[in-house]
DNA sequence: TAACCGTGGGT
DNA sequence: TACCCAAGGTT
């Protein structure tokens, strides 16, 4: 048992405790939202949605959720299904290591445990893509037991409520909250109980513009009452994404497919597929705009090494097209684009390239810098 | 531990 | 525009 007092936290009686469980829960009961991984009990659905949820908004996830269980049901289905297709499946939703991991864990589950979900804490946890925040909700939510569910929202609710003074955002300050839900949840209802912390720090105990009188628990919490809720959670800044400029290649070739190139398992956007993107140069400064990335004119050697690497002989057009700016977790993306004819030449085997008819496009997983890049083509090309 | 890994919404 | 944020996990 982590002793709670060695970081500053001084928990509940235990009539308190049950007070908070009730307070809770009575308020989780009348205003949970109908959502539809809470209309099953499939361990399989559950943990789908799981998953999706990480870093991404319910409103976001609801439709994504329906059409993989639509089109994968089962583990099995999940297990045996092409590359192509999870990813096709998960197109938009970002984070696409979730889905690759998640196919895993369903061959692990084939090969571990006869294709059903496994039903213990640790066997759970002992899945791909399931760290403890996602062991704890399928553990709790699924199979009634007694495990926390910490997320930021929880980390959050209960900054607040005990005014927890360590940055939220450390990995290693997990185990706090994490004692502190060992202590709290309610052992007759832990799917519920964490659901509900998650509800309210989703809404009322919201990160930016919390609604603090409007919480069924605020009489619990020492922040509220104390007029610290502005200290809590105490959160360090997020890094800013590092800029890196490219020179895009739109190239189509004489019976006008399109030269599209599949991302390597070590690159980012892993199994996508994209017209070739070559690096301008170094990290950028700071300072530089996308207006001054487009302003420079493509350079002769970015040409040349384009033909070098693909080997393609290349008539390059002198058309203009909107720069396309991509903005990830710890990178930003400023891509020129430019146009070329291939002539002649023959692909290198060392890379995954083909010739795509603008037909075929919708059948090849496309992230959204490769879909800005086609967005920005087209859009000049049908001004004419 | 800190970096890596997407995207869209809100202010 | 710039910045913050979202039901995290892996390496």
């Amino acid at each position: 048992m982590l002793d709670l007092k060695k970081y500053g936290v001084t928990m509940w009686e235990e009539e308190k405790i049950k007070s908070f469980r009730k307070a809770l829960l009575d308020w989780y009961d009348a205003n949970k939202r109908d959502l539809p991984w809470r209309r099953t009990r499939d361990p399989y659905a559950i943990w789908v949605s799981e998953i999706m949820l990480q870093q991404t908004r319910v409103d976001t996830v609801i439709p994504y959720y329906e059409r993989f269980l639509h089109h994968l049901p089962t583990i099995r289905d999940l297990a045996v299904a092409e590359e192509e297709v999870i990813l096709k499946l998960w197109e938009g939703l970002g984070y696409y290591s979730r889905v690759r991991n998640m196919q895993k864990a369903a061959q692990q589950m084939v090969e571990q445990f006869d294709g059903q979900f496994p039903r213990t804490y640790e066997e759970i946890a002992s899945l791909k893509g399931i760290g403890p925040y996602t062991a704890g909700a399928i553990a709790s939510i699924a199979f009634d037991l007694p495990e926390p569910a910490v997320d930021g929202n929880v980390m959050r609710v209960l900054s607040r409520l005990f005014e927890v003074n360590h940055d939220i955002g450390v990995p290693a300050n997990r185990k706090i909250f994490q004692g502190m839900m060992d202590i709290l949840i309610d052992p007759d209802r832990p799917g519920d109980f964490n659901q509900a912390l998650m509800d309210l720090g989703s809404d009322i105990e919201a990160p930016v513009n919390p609604r603090p009188e409007d919480s069924p628990v605020k009489a619990f919490s020492a922040a509220y009452l104390n007029g610290t809720m502005g200290k809590y959670p105490i959160k360090a800044p997020k890094k800013k994404p590092v800029p890196v400029a490219y020179q895009g290649m739109i190239i189509r070739n004489q019976h006008n497919e399109f030269l599209l190139e599949k991302n390597q398992s070590s690159q980012l956007l892993a199994g996508f597929w994209s017209f070739p993107l070559l690096e301008k140069g170094a990290v950028l400064d700071k300072q530089v705009s996308l207006f001054e990335v487009a302003e420079e004119p493509v350079q002769p050697d970015t040409r040349q090494s384009f033909t070098d690497q693909y080997g393609l002989i290349v008539d390059w057009q002198d058309e203009e097209f909107s720069p396309v700016q991509h903005i990830f977790s710890h990178r930003k993306w400023l891509i020129d684009l430019t146009e070329g004819i291939a002539t002649a030449g023959s692909l290198p085997a060392d890379r995954e390239l083909k010739w795509v008819a603008v037909v075929d496009f919708h059948s090849y997983p496309f992230a959204k810098p490769q879909q800005k890049m086609w967005e920005s083509y087209l859009a000049t090309k049908n001004k004419k």
